[in-house]
RNA sequence: GCGGUAUUGGUGAAGUGGUUAACACGCCGGAUUGUGGCUCCGGUAUGCAAGGGUUCGAUCCCCUUAUCCCGCC
């Protein structure tokens, strides 16, 4: 079996969608977020620490696999669920977006053919093609492998976007015609910027070559607007299948997930959570707090006191700060938890509000209290 | 007691008779969207031990005091 989606609901007021995809490793809900495990590993968090916060589906990365430790070495270890020991679904992305980000001279180095780049450990010169990622996904052995695409930024032009949608096409194509792997899903991705008539086009035309899922890619880089997301969105959603899963890449922010579950989409996945966690950040309620923060140094009290996470139930925003001063990875791995759970218990709320008809509420509540940017307490007081 | 050396921000320290006192760490704040695993970007001495003098002008020259280290009795 490759996955199989099943619609069970839709929203009465939006286009969100309820829904659980299922997979050879197992059945999970939708809308989910993934977390982001770029190199076989969700950084700083087990296996069993993914499980306990529910996640339904992890994220990996072709490009970085193929560089290190390849991927012939982990078809020995028996596939990318056994050598990392992690046994729920996992996508991987193709390397499209990272290989785009490394090609130097976008004219010259992105061709018919694939794309030459430069390696980001030791610089040597790569190429990578819509073939080559594919056997490296099939290899891997992931439940979901996604196209190889060309990821330009929304600011680039209509004339750019528009030969970029084609080869996209094109390419998409030749990695359908080699995915050989009857366990693993194949995804098409829909580009197009925020114009139209380029979403629409490339959605119909990657449609018509009937892969197990699509997503919408080129959003959330290079510095785009959300309107300029939004538009991708709305303009991309309407040609896809209601009974195919839809994965908006690299989103996001929890006021940008919100925006697209509401406009139809499925899945997503981003580093933010892991990686502000590194950087001392933590979600909240009321907002993104830096716990690094002075203001937080005799705060005995949890990140999120309404969370239910390892991290919340057991430790002080005042120890994390002072284990993120010291530089002790404890204080990374906690904020991981926390993040990683946080946007998961959203997509849970999300997933309820969805089968109950009440999304428009849940976000309105859910986004008037994350902008308030009050101090957790505040408002009791007040009232 | 005598002689010598030194004294620059929270720390380690550059530096010059003349506009905003280098750099590093720390600290304070911000960023982060299909991840390049301790990242990136800002801010951070109204003052160069204290007082007095020389000078148009002194952190830099001179004197006194305090403290530190070294040597001698």
């Amino acid at each position: 079996m490759k996955i199989k989606y099943n619609l069970l609901k839709k929203e009465k007021d939006t286009k969100a969608r309820y829904g659980k995809l299922e997979t050879n490793y197992g059945t999970f809900e939708t809308p989910m977020f993934m977390p982001v495990g770029t190199k076989a590993t969700v950084k700083m968090l087990t296996p069993d620490e993914l499980y306990a916060m529910h996640a339904g589906i992890i994220l990996s990365n072709t490009y970085h696999l193929w560089l290190r430790p390849g991927e012939d070495l982990i078809a020995k270890a028996g596939g990318l669920h056994q050598f990392m020991n992690y046994h729920g679904p996992i996508l991987t992305d193709s390397g499209g977006f990272q290989v785009f980000s490394l090609a130097k001279n976008k004219k010259k180095d992105i061709t018919e053919e694939g794309v030459h780049f430069k390696s980001h450990i030791d610089g040597s010169n790569l190429f990578l093609t819509p073939e080559k990622s594919i056997a490296i996904q099939n290899k891997l052995d992931s439940d979901i492998a996604m196209s190889f695409d060309e990821c330009p930024p929304a600011s680039a032009s209509h004339e750019y976007l528009k030969n970029s949608v084609e080869r996209t096409l094109r390419w998409a194509a030749r990695g359908k015609a080699v995915h050989n792997n009857p366990r693993q899903a194949l995804f098409g991705i829909v580009q197009g910027g925020a114009y139209e008539d380029l979403r629409k086009y490339s959605a119909i035309e990657t449609v018509k070559m009937d892969f197990d899922g699509y997503s919408i890619g080129g959003v959330a880089n290079d510095g785009e607007s959300k309107e300029d997301m939004y538009k991708a969105i709305d303009y991309s959603i309407p040609y896809l299948p209601e009974d195919k899963v839809r994965y908006l890449m690299g989103v996001g922010e929890p006021v940008d997930i919100i925006e697209g579950v509401k406009r139809g989409v499925d899945l997503f996945d981003c580093v933010l959570s892991t990686r502000i966690a590194r950087h001392g950040n933590a979600f909240t309620r009321h907002g993104k707090i830096n716990l690094k923060n002075l203001k937080f140094r005799e705060d005995f009290t949890p990140v999120e006191s309404s969370c239910d996470c390892y991290c919340c139930q057991n430790f002080t925003k005042a120890y994390i700060r002072h284990l993120l001063l010291a530089d002790e990875s404890l204080g990374q791995r906690l904020l991981s938890i926390h993040n990683t759970r946080f946007l998961i218990k959203m997509m849970e709320e999300i997933r309820e509000a969805i089968q109950e008809d009440r999304l428009l509420k849940y976000c309105d509540e859910f986004l008037n209290k994350y902008n308030s940017k009050e101090v957790e307490g505040e408002e009791c007081e007040n009232s």
